[in-house]
DNA sequence: AGACAACTTCAAGTAAACTTGAAGTCAATA
DNA sequence: TATTGACTTCAAGTTTACTTGAAGTTGTCT
């Protein structure tokens, strides 16, 4: 396969692909002329790397789990740690969702007035601050 | 309050909030001197930032739900938007929460044999892909 | 009064994860 | 064979949310 049609099944940009490659994360098996080639298991390892993104690693920790010999070979405390990790955050944002819909069913005239979106003020304000920000994509 | 007092009763650095009423996300109530001043109701405004931080928000976008009149009107629609968007990562995440759980604890040689890992990686590939950075937290 | 810690502004820097643009290469099609 | 569209590299630009540094000001304590 091209990188064409990496990027088609993948749904991931050419570009992308390009610096995953540069960054490790991916390698392609060779080269037609310029042209790289990657072998169909590279769907699979981009799966794998958007798993890892989903699940908050950055791309440096993704490349540090299959940096050694190729395949992924994540040790189990990492994994453990993360799905803890995983975890809180989940409660977070179940927290943070019921305090929306409470928040817009709530008929207190502020929301800051309602106790409920008090007590979930004091629980956003205690969470360690992560920085989280949306791709914005263009639909031309 | 003088910002000192702000910032180390919400946690948050002077240069942030500095920041944030540049943002237009706060304000102060006046200055002595040169210095700002902020009423107390500013703790509760940020608390509701980092609610809105926490949830996914924007700063720009948190920044419009109280741009107006001062005091944080959200319209409802937008916070059930919100809600059903956080209830579909909340999904995903604990689906990858699994994942992760299960892989830590799977025989199978590699993650890559395992069909419950497999289905895992079929989910995240579907996935909107989201950035998600951290701050990278000095404890010097 | 004089020192000093804490404030001020403004410009520039930082990090992550990409994207964009310019300039060039090339395999396949007409 | 000539064109073309898809690829190539490399450097530089983008976004968000801040942080850092320099240079200057000032309220407060002694």
């Amino acid at each position: 396969m091209d990188i064409g049609e990496v990027a088609s099944r993948s749904g991931l940009p050419a570009s992308t692909l390009r610096y995953y490659e540069e960054r490790g994360l991916i390698q392609s098996t060779g080269r037609h002329g310029l042209r790289r080639l990657f072998d169909k298991n590279v769907l699979e390892r981009l799966a794998l790397i958007a798993l890892g993104r989903n699940a908050g690693f950055s791309l440096g920790e993704i490349a540090a789990m299959f940096s050694a010999d190729g395949r992924p070979q994540i040790d189990r405390d990492q994994l453990f740690a993360k799905a803890d990790e995983l975890d809180k955050n989940i409660k977070q944002l179940v927290a943070m969702r019921d305090g929306l819909r409470h928040a817009a069913n709530c008929p207190a005239p502020s929301h800051l007035e309602c106790p409920k979106f008090q007590r979930l003020l004091k629980v956003a304000m205690k969470k360690p601050i992560k920085r989280r920000t949306k791709l914005t994509l263009k639909t031309e």
